[in-house]
DNA sequence: CTCAATACCTAGAAAAACTTGGTAAAGGAC
DNA sequence: GTCCTTTACCAAGTTTTTCTAGGTATTGAG
């Protein structure tokens, strides 16, 4: 599947949280999270576009072409209700799971 | 791919060290996972067993027929020198990860 | 006798991330 | 002037993993 099982249903989470700062253009986005995580999670770009792909399609997202800081061509993506919603309810649930996992991983460690 | 898209990449870790206890069975894994949880994350048998064998077709882990407590037959599970060795990485690996992940959703929130 | 629980297994579907390829334009190095 | 790196996007197909949905068999309760 890829160099990180662990990101699987997370990188869209990360995408929300990073749009939701205002809109930003995909390559943007990575380099935001990679930047933020200090690189311990490496957006590649072939997970990247999927993903911003079907979010827009699934409402979570909306698009706009324009121009990037280096004016270059980009397509900047925004929040939508929905994914506004969508954060709030992922946010929610990574909490829980990852304390449940790290309660487990963490019991009888010296 | 199912309703949990977080355990992906987890689940492995989960059963190393369930069974890093000492020898369980398939089904009593899925049920300490479970329990020790508090049920907010489920183990479907469609996952559990084709993890188990693949798991110890990479050496991870080792089995043996048995009797389970309720005198059932079983297949008890244990950790091998190189699943040992996982589980601490992975363990490390899980830590980085969901520190990374917390970080950046923390962030900006009341 | 029937049903729930225990215990295992498998085939195929679904989903997501990744690999690898490509396009295009700008700017600096040489 | 040409080359290389960076920025920016995209798509086809592979891989991995979880899950759905079936199945077998045994035990004990009612």
């Amino acid at each position: 599947m890829g160099r990180n099982p662990l990101l699987h249903g997370t990188l869209e989470t990360l995408i929300l949280k990073t749009v939701s700062d205002g809109p930003r253009h995909g390559y943007a986005i990575a380099r935001w999270i990679e930047q933020q995580t200090r690189d311990r999670i490496a957006i590649e770009e072939g997970s990247l576009y999927p993903a911003l792909y079907r979010m827009e399609k699934r409402g979570l997202l909306q698009s706009e072409w324009g121009r990037s800081e280096l004016d270059r061509r980009a397509k900047f993506y925004s929040l939508t209700p929905k994914g506004e919603a969508q954060l709030v309810k992922e946010t929610e649930a990574w909490a829980a799971f990852s304390a449940a996992v790290s309660g487990m991983l963490n019991k009888g460690q010296s």
